[in-house]
DNA sequence: TTGATTATGTGCGATATACGAACAAATGTC
DNA sequence: GACATTTGTTCGTATATCGCACATAATCAA
């Protein structure tokens, strides 16, 4: 790609619609900049453009995105065969299961869900599409992590933040990349409370007919209802099975 | 504004963005073109540029969007409270009642489901946070548009394209404005079966503690497992209990 | 109030981008 | 195979945008 086949303006305004977030819900054009690295200047016509288009208000002194913005995810979402395609499957296997079933594909170091069927809650975190978990500790992660050539995988976690969220968390970059061959060798990864206390998980690869891991599909369950250990007993049969079916049908 | 305080190459950028969609999944330079009416050479360079951030896959022909892309919508759902402060309540009052319940904004004709817990699932679509349903056959979408002053919701109506989804779908501007007085008298709206065949939903708006409309809260249930009539009967005290209860948390 | 500090708005020269057209490559048609 | 059509790419130039420097406005502490 030459230069002048790359619109920096555009690109600009990205980096400042991603600088909204949990954190920060509403920005002033000094803080976005701030954010951002970008020029004052540069962030308060980005903005001005979001406020123009209706994806952003503007009080005269904060920004904050508005319901428009979920035009652009949804362009992902509903333009991807995958979501609705699992979906039906996905709500089958949760019933069966009695606990939450989700599927989920790899962006950089994080995985983000694309299709949720939940029961109770059980977690503080309230997962939808669209929502993103570090990879190294959830089973999905692992999963698709397991996936990569080792060199791809390793990448990813020596540029991942590996915290320990609860005393249970794997840390260790070395660790992890063994339990990352033990997975690629059972074919699925089981988590345990390591990203939050009280939660375990089982997930599995999906394969497209051509047997290239795109997605991976979970069960997720309170561990006061299911010890880990028993994950892959109750669980992994009805994962197995969704796996298989759904297998013809990606890609 | 000033002319000057608008970056363009951003908005067309975002255009090309929202090109993309459920009959769109795969767009080729020319195609993009035609969809958004920009020059060929244009739409090529913020595919290009959106490909280079990692946001669309690009294989020689065709661009595709990334699950980077949710990023973007992510960005406004973690940024705005609303989600995450009434999920909690949703899957309470989806469990009491045995039936999907969600939250929505309107963005536009449309409204935008900002949250959702759902249970079996009883629609062809499948919904979710990002979700649009067109707002005249909606039961939130007919709170929150009676929830406007008469001539804005008017304005909506006549530049929504009123389509029949169902034979039972009111799709008289005047009737529909009728429809939209009863709702803001009685404080909730009921649809039969106007979006699709074997479903109705019943909704109420949810307040800031200003009094203001911010969202609106409905329960959809299968046609044949609860008349339309019984609707409010049965699930209003439910709704009207969680529209209390989140009053003082809105805003 | 004052002055210090921080945030926002604006004019301008340098640079980047859009447009239309021309060209090249691919595709479809007869 | 030749022709017509569509699509992708490149180029020159008019126009738009960037980032800087400065001007103005808001915020706050003493």
């Amino acid at each position: 790609m030459r230069e002048t086949d790359f619109v920096s303006g555009f690109a600009r305004g990205l980096m400042v619609i991603e600088a909204f977030g949990e954190a920060q819900p509403r920005l002033s054009i000094a803080e976005a900049a701030k954010i951002t690295g970008l020029d004052r200047a540069t962030v308060r016509r980005s903005l001005l453009t979001l406020s123009e288009l209706g994806y952003a208000d503007y009080d005269g002194k904060f920004f904050a995105l508005t319901p428009k913005m979920l035009r652009l995810g949804h362009a992902y979402l509903s333009a991807t065969p995958l979501p609705a395609i699992v979906q039906p499957y996905l709500d089958q296997l949760s019933e069966k299961a009695g606990q939450s079933a989700s599927v989920s594909v790899l962006d950089g170091t994080e995985v983000v869900y694309v299709a949720r069927a939940s029961q109770r809650r059980v977690m503080s975190i309230n997962l939808m599409p669209g929502s993103r978990l570090p990879a190294y500790c959830a089973s999905m992660g692992r999963v698709l992590l397991a996936a990569l050539p080792e060199v791809e995988a390793r990448a990813i976690l020596d540029r991942t933040e590996l915290k320990a969220n609860t005393p249970r968390t794997k840390t260790d970059p070395e660790e992890l990349m063994e339990e990352l061959r033990r997975v690629r060798a059972q074919g699925y990864a089981v988590i345990d409370q390591e990203l939050e206390l009280g939660l375990c998980s089982i997930a599995v690869p999906l394969m497209s007919t051509r047997g290239q891991v795109v997605a991976a599909l979970n069960i997720g369950a309170p561990a006061a209802h299911v010890a880990a250990a028993e994950l892959a007993q109750r669980y992994l049969p009805l994962l197995r099975e969704t796996q298989a079916a759904l297998r013809p049908l990606v890609q």
